[in-house]
DNA sequence: ACAGCCATGTAAACCGTTACATGATTCG
DNA sequence: CGAATCATGTAACGGTTTACATGGCTGT
């Protein structure tokens, strides 16, 4: 029924106007505040993206000119848009190829130079550590601010996935963090890059 | 003294490099059953990047043929591509942007049929256990077949990570399925997707 | 014979960010 | 008056996947 889906800019951003009308700048503004731990969009884009959805009829515009502001486009999700959206909720997400530099660091760790590695371990728990509190704070905000929105519960999901993932992560760099004290990439005798025959 | 890295391709190819010669395909093929689960490449870079490594100095190629295969091209690390490599590992990962699809989709969770999040959510959690067990099997798999290899101990800590990960999505999964029961998206009300004024 | 793997490469399409262009308003 | 923010849009660039083109060898 539905034609191949290939990205989800679209969606994101039905999504975003099914909780209330908005110009493309401020969906922005509200993706970065809300869900810009796992989902942004750049005006690039955005504006062009609404463009199509108007043509396809998911949106209306209306023009907004002359209340001190410059002038603003704001867009209303149709009940074609609408439907579109809960089409796409129920579909399965697509799988994401994944990619994680600082692990294909480790995975080389002992190419690196002693030492490397786990400084840079200890950078991303510090990074995670952080954060960590800022999901905390997220969440009691979600909580106090929201209490009454239908869609709060479901925020509140989301900000502690972002909770469990960080706890688990610092986990890992504590464990990995130890573990390296004992190995010691490279500190002496292997020099030449030339490869000998391992493996 | 680095000119900026935009990407990682051509250092991975080196990573890879670094334990054997190897042809270009052998090394997606080295890459999708050892870093497949954090870092692929596909032939339209591998092929491309190898021949700027080439320019680059990084590596020399040796072509054989005759042997019964297809001509195959044999690249080896060289000491500057050594070089290249233990710099990239000294410097800190580019934090990648942040996309999560079914995140994004629980996030408007209430705008979905009723039940069709959790079903996902179901979905994504056995497929988190099957990817556990996987992961606990490479583990078992790279301590007795590689005990001997200096690269041992950071390999076993990507297995670990995919370990953590899983463990703690799983737990996500299943704390959020229990708070999806009392909740149930838009049984009834919330039909008009043209936006009251929620917010 | 045909499927499937080995092997290399290119071209097109797509996705996405960043920079650029423009201009009004607001606040210090 | 200048900087920051509001606001829309386009162009260029770069990264990545997918499809295509080619062909030999291996096993059933």
């Amino acid at each position: 029924m539905k034609t191949e889906l290939k990205t989800s800019t679209v969606e994101s951003l039905l999504g975003v106007l099914s909780l209330r009308p908005m110009s493309g700048y401020e969906m922005r503004q509200f993706m970065e505040y809300s869900t810009g731990n796992f989902w942004r969009e750049s005006f690039g884009q955005i504006y062009p993206a609404l463009k199509r959805m108007v043509t396809a009829g998911l949106v209306t515009v209306e023009e907004q000119k002359g209340d001190g502001h410059p002038a603003k486009k704001v867009y209303r999700m149709t009940e074609a848009g609408a439907e579109h959206l809960r089409g796409w909720l129920g579909i399965a997400a697509k799988p994401q190829v994944p990619r994680n530099e600082l692990l294909l660091k480790v995975f080389f760790g002992d190419r690196a130079e002693a030492g490397a590695i786990a400084m840079q371990v200890r950078e991303w728990k510090a990074k995670e550590e952080v954060n960590l509190q800022r999901y905390e704070r997220t969440l009691s905000e979600i909580e106090t601010k929201f209490a009454a929105h239908p869609g709060m519960p479901f925020w509140r999901m989301t900000a502690r996935y972002g909770i469990a993932q960080a706890k688990a992560l610092i986990g890992w760099c504590e464990a990995t963090l130890e573990e390296m004290q004992g190995v010691g990439s490279r500190e002496q005798g292997v020099e030449s890059g030339g490869c000998g025959d391992e493996c």
